[in-house]
RNA sequence: GGGGGCUUAGCUCAGCGGAAGAGCGCCUGCCUUACAAGCAGGAGGUCGUUGGUUCGAACCCAGCAGCCCCCA
């Protein structure tokens, strides 16, 4: 076989669609194995797939492809949601562009509209995240708005409406006149605004003082009802039941005394404006003002705030309020203020707080549950200190608006009778049924106009997507999952609302692990944004690097609890490391006199195994023991460092070069039982390696093992307990030493690589016996003619390394230079006479030895012990040295 | 205003109680037939600052400074 320079466009494509048609990612609901479920969480499907996804999913996908791997039944459920709002909007642009909007085309005409972009668009990010490899069951696909998941939306509406959970009222929300609909307040992303501080006189009624009041939105003072102080603020409670005029209206206003004023903001003094302020709105509740609603939904000002302002745009009602307070002698100063200001953070318009008609959930006895799953870890946050984020929010946790003024989403399945009598029915049959028995008579019946909150048929997502509320296979055996992997920006959105409804519904967690994954930046730690224009798609990195390099770069770069900052330099680096995989297979393919699956089906016999074999499969067994524990704990980088260490600087740079000289100097049954190692230990690496790269695992795996097997339903590596051997470890440890050591001795002195020299060794111990057995070894990877005994007679002008086993020698007689030979070993005395300076005091102190574990103090004693060694034997080089 | 995070080699980051680690970059040699997307050797760090706990602190605690994020 010849195989050809590694190229992941070659074959990535290829290995997927050979997964797909094995089937490998559908989950048997009624497989015997341990199960092991995720449900991801869905893109928006207007979205596209950005790094954050890659992130997400990739780390997903590691989770799933191990898992499946040490055989446990997988299910990932994969789908889409249908982003009420984002979606809406998108389609309606287009209508723009036609010429057209919603309300020509009718609700009905506008959702077939949308139904038709879904279908076109609604799977790109799907397709994208094929790109990216991931082993999701897509027979179990999934889209919120589907029958299914609909059906469980209008069920737990229902069940809470009847809880008294859903209620509706007149309340201030946050309003989007772009959107025209309401928004929750976690919709609402609060940012720093330049704006201004205007100060505003308010005369007084009865006198000629007036009242110092300044505000940021100018504007609204034509729906003011009060002026407010705090209730112990001596300078004002003279004022308390005096009258104000509100300046351009000539309302009178009362002065009220409440505690949730702040007297030391601005002059302690506030404008009351109950219909567009969330606090003024609660305290006009408390103490009875007028609420007065200015606003249009379209953000335009209305009939109550007078002419001239009635039609304009809120924007301009405040250049023009402001121009008439001037006009008018009532401004009396205007200064630059920033100040953080609500946005929309579907559309980035600033939002008005605007009273209207909603229904909300009662969340304080939902939270309840959710916060105790969370306290006794029934639910686990990993990193732990995002719990602390969630109980924040838990704890002071406020009702939640569920109502949009949109089309697009689940209807609000309420409908009002003539007389405005609200009915919930689960269909448009039960309603009029209900109607039935209400009014002994058919009656028209008008369904509630809005939809609801996207998030809220996400909050379902982990059951409904199973099947619920139906009673299905799939709830029995994947319910809860086991873990939820998100960012931490929608722990509030979702993972709360999640857990909430799981035990509101289920009477069970959703899952049971939480994994926050780091947010993506840019190289110079920047968010990425499509406005700054610095994001990286994974698909042009995907297209330059190969899907398993940017897999591998995200997973190693994945450390909890920090950012990511992710550059092109990085995949290169780990698009090598796919190469130096991909060419080690290479050097098998020819190195091998077989290289075929027989080598699987044999066994290594340790017996014949040299210390060198022992080494690598010791070596292997602990790296894989790390690895392994690495991902129970969500630890991606750690194990995805263990196998690059391992692959690269253990196997490849170490056991294929020893391997070189081993397969020359055996034969039969051993040169054999080299071999088997060889190819265990690449094959045993590549079922490791699969959850991060499994493209490029499964395509080595088909050439090395030509019996058709996918490595996908191979095992997880689990090496047995004889293949670790300290003994080997040290000898093979002290092997490479010897081997550094000379390299490096050879390379101070600028010796040429064949140039015929000898290293020598003046051993300390007799185990140094068995490195003379390695000479070969140190032979061919030093590059010297020899590696013998010194029989205790140093030869004269050596360059010389002390190690704790033994000196290294390297006799240079006439290319040495004595001076910086001496030198570097003075240096290196420093080094050691500082150590053993340190390890005195140490051991010395009384107080060391009192409260120091004993093997501390056995291991200062014994270090003590080689450091003086070393020393002595180093003055005696310096010394040998400076007779020459 | 409340809460959280970060500060370790030129850069990006691991380590989190017993002599400072990786990758990239840099310097020096090498086209040694798996790999120059490579091999070998090397330079480079008072672990932000001040105190405290400890026999011992990059690691635990407190204050300070500088960046960043969330919430109000």
């Amino acid at each position: 076989m010849k195989i050809e320079d590694y190229d992941p466009k070659n074959f990535e494509k290829d290995i997927y669609e050979k997964w797909l048609e094995a089937g490998v990612f559908a989950a048997e609901d009624s497989s015997e194995r341990e199960k092991f479920s995720m449900v991801i969480p869905p893109p928006n499907v207007t979205g596209t797939l950005h790094m954050g996804h890659a992130l997400n999913c990739t780390l997903q996908d590691v989770l799933a492809r191990w898992r499946n791997l040490q055989g446990y039944e997988v299910l990932w459920l994969p789908g889409t949601d249908h982003a009420g709002i984002a979606t809406q909007n998108v389609v309606e642009r287009q209508l723009a562009e036609e010429g057209s909007s919603r309300e020509e085309l009718g609700r009905e005409k506008f959702l077939d509209r949308v139904w038709e972009w879904k279908q076109e668009y609604g799977d790109q990010i799907i397709h994208q995240l094929k790109a990216l490899g991931v082993s999701c069951d897509w027979s179990r696909e999934r889209f919120t708005l589907d029958e299914g998941l609909s059906r469980a939306v209008t069920e737990v509406f229902i069940r809470l409406y009847e809880d008294e959970l859903i209620y509706q009222g007149d309340y201030i929300v946050n309003w989007c006149p772009r959107c025209h609909t309401a928004l929750s307040d976690v919709e609402v992303e609060h940012q720093e605004v330049d704006g201004h501080w205007y100060h505003i006189k308010y005369p007084l009624l009865n006198s000629d003082d007036y009242l110092h009041i300044a505000t940021t939105r100018p504007e609204t003072m034509l729906g003011d009802t009060a002026v407010a102080f705090h209730l112990r603020d001596e300078r004002y409670t003279h004022l308390e039941g005096e009258k104000a005029l509100l300046p351009l209206v000539e309302r009178e206003l009362p002065v009220v005394a409440d505690d949730r004023v702040d007297p030391d903001f601005g002059s302690g003094l506030v404008k009351i404006t109950p219909g567009h302020d969330d606090l003024d709105f609660r305290i006009g509740e408390d103490h009875g003002l007028e609420l007065i609603n200015l606003l249009n939904e379209d953000g335009t000002y209305n009939q109550n705030a007078g002419q001239p302002y009635a039609g304009l745009d809120r924007y301009e009602v405040r250049e023009k309020v402001v121009e008439d307070l001037k006009q008018q002698d009532y401004l009396l100063e205007i200064e630059p203020y920033s100040h953080d200001v609500g946005h929309c953070y579907r559309c980035d318009t600033e939002i008005e707080p605007y009273v209207s008609k909603q229904w909300f959930v009662s969340m304080e006895p939902l939270a309840e549950p959710a916060i105790e799953a969370v306290k006794d870890d029934e639910v686990q946050f990993y990193p732990e200190r995002w719990e602390k984020t969630y109980f924040e929010w838990m704890e002071n946790i406020r009702d939640w608006c569920i109502s949009r003024q949109i089309w697009w989403g689940h209807r609000i399945p309420v409908w009002y009778g003539p007389d405005g009598e609200t009915i919930v029915a689960r269909s448009e049959e039960e309603a009029e049924e209900k109607a039935q028995e209400i009014y002994g008579k058919q009656v028209d019946l008008e369904q509630d106009s809005d939809v609801l909150d996207t998030w809220f048929s996400s909050a379902l997502w982990p059951f409904s997507t199973l099947g619920w509320p139906e009673d299905t296979a799939d709830l029995e055996a994947f319910y809860p999952t086991d873990v939820l992997s998100t960012g931490f920006d929608i722990i509030y959105f979702w993972v709360a609302r999640m857990i909430m409804m799981g035990y509101y519904c289920m009477d069970e967690r959703p899952f049971d692990d939480v994994y926050i994954h780091a947010l993506i930046r840019t190289e110079s730690g920047e968010k990425m944004s499509k406005s700054l224009g610095n994001v990286i798609d994974p698909l042009d990195v995907i297209d330059e690097y190969g899907c398993d390099a940017l897999r591998f770069t995200l997973c190693a770069l994945a450390a909890q609890g920090r950012d990511i900052r992710l550059s092109y330099d990085r995949v290169k680096g780990f698009r090598n490391f796919a190469n130096k995989i991909w060419n080690a297979v290479r050097y098998l393919d020819f190195a091998l006199d077989d290289p075929t699956a027989q080598y699987l089906v044999e066994p290594i016999e340790i017996e014949h195994c040299s210390a060198i074999e022992k080494w690598i499969l010791g070596r292997f067994k602990e790296r894989m023991e790390a690895a392994t524990e690495a991902l129970e704990n969500y630890n991606f980088d750690r194990y995805a460092d263990n196998l690059y260490q391992f692959f690269w600087h253990e196997y490849c740079d170490w056991y294929i070069e020893f391997s070189k000289i081993r397969l020359d100097v055996s034969a039969g049954e051993e040169q054999r039982n080299v071999e088997r190692v060889l190819y265990r230990v690449l094959v045993e690496s590549l079922k490791a390696l699969h959850p991060v790269m499994p493209h490029l695992t499964e395509e080595l795996y088909g050439r090395l093992n030509p019996n058709g097997k996918l490595i996908i339903n191979t095992e997880w590596p689990s090496p047995p307990e004889q293949w670790l051997d300290q003994k080997s470890l040290a000898v093979v440890e002290q092997l490479q030493e010897v081997i550094r050591s000379g390299r490096h001795l050879k390379k101070e002195f600028n010796v040429q690589r064949s140039s015929g020299v000898s290293l020598l060794i003046d051993p300390e111990e007799q185990a140094s016996q068995k490195l003379l057995e390695m000479e070969p070894y140190v032979q061919k990877l030093v590059g010297v003619e020899s590696f013998e005994l010194t029989d205790g007679q140093q030869p004269k002008l050596c360059s010389t390394e002390v190690l704790d086993f033994g000196t290294i020698l390297l006799p240079l007689a006439g290319v040495i230079d004595v001076q910086k030979e001496t030198e570097r070993l003075q240096s290196d005395l420093a080094d050691r006479q500082q150590r053993i300076e340190e390890l005195n005091q140490r051991l010395e102190n009384p107080q060391f030895l009192e409260n120091a574990p004993l093997g501390v103090i056995e291991e200062s004693k014994e270090e003590l012990l080689e450091v003086e060694d070393e020393v002595e034997r180093l003055e005696q080089t310096i010394s040998l040295l400076q007779k020459e």
